[in-house]
DNA sequence: ACGCCTCATGAAAGTAAGTTTCATCCGTGG
DNA sequence: CCACGGATGAAACTTACTTTCATGAGGCGT
């Protein structure tokens, strides 16, 4: 048989709920029965049967074997094992905040800020701890090495590019981010090889991402990809993708966690460039800061 | 039938390992033989079968049935995944982090990458606890209400403000964003009673959003002030103030840890407003989600 | 010392859990 | 309309877990 993909967890001890929720899109429909039951209780599914996880998401056990294998698993025992172990390090959120959950309709304004900096907290965290440090250091080294720097993204990933393009524009890195697909598709043209186009999509489905990644890739561009999903369609098109790690469950809600995760990659990424070449980005900020300097009213301190 | 004793352990959640260690001299030989296996390594025991264990402990799976139920466990797969949850649990969290500190300088990507996330985080959570739900209330009150929002923001606060537009727009509300300052003036001069005008700055002190929010002041409108200073400048031309809980040291003006402190509020007041006519906000999301639909690929589930 | 009882123990039988195979079904594109 | 490929669950099968039971090693009273 043509074996499934089988994404590895095994470098990612932290992160088996969220590796999970990330491949959810890319599950059948029957494994995403069942992978939504586990991300949601983990500790309560590592407590079931293979027989009784089977029942509750309405499938067969076969199902449930081949989601084990599809998350990267042996087999259903040692997903049990993962689960309790996960279930077990993770701190019980204070009170009964869903997360990922939706905001209960009667709830008041300190409920929802509970709800939404604890998600958004969750999301930076979870993010930081499957993060792989060794294509972090790819896309590093190729920024820096790069002869120029395109980042793509639309919608509120657009917002993610725009500052990721500013922050490697602040350190001396010529960077460029285009609002609009027609310039972006122009300026992918004419990469070529040493350079590096970064293409920003929560979803990984965005059409106009892909395609312009896919022709600064036909250019010889090294391509990265950013996204919440590991095998969604722009990851096809990236030399190096990296993940972020938010459960935004409600696509309406309008990208709140996931933003945030996005950034979070993005800082990662600024400062591992900037620590290149610490003294050459610390001028170049302190420049960079200074020349702002007489748009600030009462600079030093602030009235204590 | 004459029950073996059963300790039950099943109200000491954490202390499964001492628990055992605590009865090892009351059991059997070779009972004892398959717990010191389990203690001295309770992860690597929770990945054996009875089996395996039973044979590295020279006994037999009937033994180290017996032994689960000595210690007050229904059976062996309750006792691995205790021992798993256990396991787990006692792995240091990663510490060293420098809460506010800077990226010592011959850091891997790794540690970068931790650190970051714990600031980001810390960021996000700090900022919740000392968001005054009160102040929030009135700030959506005045959106709500209000028949057109600008917000204003320069530099990295822009891009928060920008997107704090964008998210108000999309819930249909009547919202503006101006980059260029001189747009803003203008549009701040044609504000009056009953409008909103949100300003954001990190620092409090960037003369051109205090300037547009003055002006905005002066013609009638709500000022609204997102700062990480309480006392700045740009407090004393807002009506409501909004503050973030950043401690932006690390790599001056990055402005990371206070950007997506920014965020958080601004997706507190998003939800809050949107909160007020949820069918309304609900059907205007979903009919802006639909119309970038056609811009993506592989909508369902992507490649098996 | 002898017989008897108790208890620990593992072999083996039995049961339940997990895994594989395979036929069927359904949607998709030719 | 058919061929194809993937998704799916029934059932066969394997492995893991649990129970039963026979054995034998002490202990202990006589």
């Amino acid at each position: 048989m043509a074996k499934s993909p089988k994404i590895s967890a095994s470098h990612e001890p932290g992160g088996l709920i969220v590796h999970i929720s990330g491949l959810l899109p890319s599950l059948s429909p029957a494994e995403q029965r069942v992978a939504r039951l586990v991300v949601s209780d983990p500790a309560d599914a590592a407590r079931r049967t293979i027989t009784d996880l089977a029942t509750a998401a309405e499938t067969s056990e076969a199902t449930v074997i081949r989601f084990c294998r599809s998350v990267g698993m042996d087999g259903y025992p040692q997903l049990r094992i993962r689960l309790a172990a996960e279930a077990a390090r993770r701190i019980e959120p204070p009170d009964a905040r869903v997360v990922g959950g939706d905001i209960p309709p009667g709830a008041d304004l300190a409920q929802i800020i509970a709800t939404i900096a604890f998600n958004d907290a969750r999301a930076v965290e979870e993010t930081a701890e499957q993060l792989d440090p060794a294509v972090c250091e790819q896309v590093v080294e190729a920024i820096v090495a790069a002869g120029r720097i395109d980042v793509y993204g639309a919608g509120a990933s657009g917002f993610v590019a725009s500052d990721f393009q500013q922050k490697l524009h602040r350190i001396g890195r010529t960077a460029f981010y285009f609002p609009d697909v027609h310039t972006a598709l122009t300026s992918a043209a004419l990469l070529g090889r040493g350079d590096v186009a970064v293409g920003i999509s929560h979803t990984g489905t965005t059409s106009d991402v892909i395609e312009v990644l896919e022709q600064a890739r036909a250019r010889g561009a090294t391509t990265v990809a950013l996204t919440n999903f590991p095998r969604s369609p722009i990851t096809e098109v990236a030399d190096h993708v990296l993940t972020t790690a938010a459960r935004e469950t409600t696509y309406r809600s309008g990208a709140m966690a996931s933003r945030l995760a996005q950034l979070t990659v993005v800082d990662c990424l600024f400062v591992g460039v900037a620590a290149r070449n610490r003294a050459k980005a610390r001028k170049a900020l302190e420049a960079t800061a200074e020349a702002v300097q007489s748009h600030r009213v009462g600079a030093g301190r602030r009235r204590a």
